[in-house]
DNA sequence: CTCTTGACTGAGG
DNA sequence: GCCTCAGCCAAGA
């Protein structure tokens, strides 16, 4: 086992830690991490998920929208996976966002 | 080394 | 609410 990249390991478990039906942000991601103007790095991050066992389908932008949709295997791989936790995904944009996004910090 | 791109976000108009 | 600009940092060419 080679050393963990802190930064990108941290973003891996947070993600894991995600419950079903939930979903959160990158920024939300980065900011737990300390790293709150690098929420690009949090996506470049789950881009490399495709090696590791991410639920990279619950974390979206800021407004719910499913940006990274277009990573995955499919065109609509990443919203099925959603709605199958009990997300209701309308063209790309989660609906009640407001009320299914969980936040790293323990719901403050 | 430099330049561009990108699964983002916040501030300003 | 939308559009534009700037900041952030890593990887690829």
């Amino acid at each position: 086992m080679e050393k963990s990249d802190n930064f990108f390991e941290k973003v891996y478990e947070v993600a894991r830690l995600i419950p079903h039906g939930r979903v959160t942000s990158y920024g939300a991601i980065a900011t737990y991490l300390g790293a709150a103007r690098s929420a690009r790095m949090v996506g470049w991050a789950m881009n490399n998920s495709g090696a590791k066992n991410v639920p990279a389908h619950r974390v979206v932008n800021r407004i719910g929208l499913l940006t990274g949709k277009q990573h995955f295997d499919g065109t609509n791989l990443m919203q099925q996976l959603l709605e199958s936790e009990g997300i209701v995904v309308i063209e790309n944009q989660i609906q009640d966002f407001d009320k299914i996004f969980w936040n790293p910090s323990g719901e403050l």
